[in-house]
DNA sequence: CTCGGCTTGTTATTTTTTTCACAATATTGT
DNA sequence: ACAATATTGTGAAAAAAATAACAAGCCGAG
């Protein structure tokens, strides 16, 4: 394997979620081996962009044959660090966190909610999907004790901000953030937003672009 | 105003949400006048990219001092196509399709969820936070009397794609995706993906890399 | 009214990302 | 063994996006 090359571009690493995705459904249909093309056929992404994307990590593929389907999902996984089963805390246990503790697509991608916390006294202490509510008091106690980096923060916009520092200073180094809010944090921590109003209004800007 | 420029990039769309979101906040905080600087103070993105992203459209500030919080809110929403209400489908009412109907972010940015539907036999007919949750078999009728063009898909990785394809029969133009399969559709219909999964994935990744 | 401090809008430049073109390698059939 | 075909990997070119540089306009003080 070649030796990794400087910059890899964002989107590169956004991309490479997709491919496992893909290859993921490829090993279910009982392909050992797959093309670049195979790959991405239901993708938004061309084949030379998967194969580029891939050069800046190495060369996994066959020429002339494609790529083992087994293996190549094994070095994405190692590439992304989700090779190993991931620990991940997730805070604010209302109608959306709840829904978030029984998503079922975590664990096929070795992500697992190991802990769930939430302010509201009612809820501390019950059992959730299967989890126990922790208090937020106990965030950096339990945090600490089980090594987490990673964090699910489903809190009311009001105190995101304000968990997100939290979490930031019991050593949370990633935060995927559902409060429409733009946090402000060191900037060793980072923060992916999921925005679903911003989302809507994307898709609301090409619907009315498509039609001038 | 200038009259708009041919080629509009990608990512200043995706930012023009943000901006909202930024102005929103400041009318709250009774600002009437803002600097770019101001606006784009707790956004991760430059004063100078904001007044780029702007000026594809016009200019809708005044040198030296700024731009008016509501007027420019107000254009921007004329730029998204959200002045008005629109109208949206949710179709999946499991336990995320029931977060999101309950979701309070949507009516700020003028999104009301006008219809719920579901395939569960036992759910139909159910009063589900206000909302009447229609059988799947009704979505046509629905959707064409109610003139919905817009849908938010949460419903089980295994029919996504079905439900998807039977919504753009219907008319639907876009649909806001929250099953982790990437659906084929005809190239009129936009669709965006929410996938936890992956934004975790890229949160890992840039972790794994931050340590190197 | 004019100067100096601000802030916008825009053209030019640089950086980043994608696409193209093609050499290199494997496989299959004859 | 060799031609025909399939597919990867990668430098070079093109396209897209971000940043820099700066002209132009507004405001308030004197």
């Amino acid at each position: 394997m070649r030796p990794l090359k400087r910059y890899i571009p964002q989107e590169t690493a956004r991309r490479l979620s997709l491919y496992l995705r893909s290859l993921k459904m490829l090993d279910q249909k009982k392909k050992a081996v797959a093309s670049s093309g195979d790959i991405t056929r239901f993708l938004n992404v061309s084949s030379v962009q998967f194969r580029k994307d891939l050069s800046y990590f190495g060369g996994f593929g066959k020429r002339g044959v494609g790529y083992e389907v087994r293996l190549l999902t094994k070095e994405i996984e190692k590439i992304l660090g989700t090779d190993a089963v991931r620990r991940i805390a997730l805070v604010g246990v209302g109608k959306l966190g709840s829904a978030l503790l029984s998503y079922t697509g975590f664990p096929e991608f070795n992500l697992q909610i190991v802990a769930a916390f939430d302010a509201d006294p009612d809820k501390i202490g019950k059992i959730k999907r299967g989890f126990k509510i922790e208090s937020i008091s106990r965030l950096r106690e339990v945090i600490k004790k089980e090594g987490i980096e990673t964090a699910i923060l489903s809190v009311p916009v009001e105190s995101a901000q304000k968990v997100a520092h939290e979490l930031a200073k019991c050593g949370v180094r990633a935060i995927l953030n559902f409060a429409p809010v733009n946090l402000t944090l060191p900037k060793d921590v980072f923060v992916s937003n999921v925005d679903m109003a911003s989302e809507l209004e994307g898709l609301i800007y090409k619907l009315k672009r498509s039609k001038v």
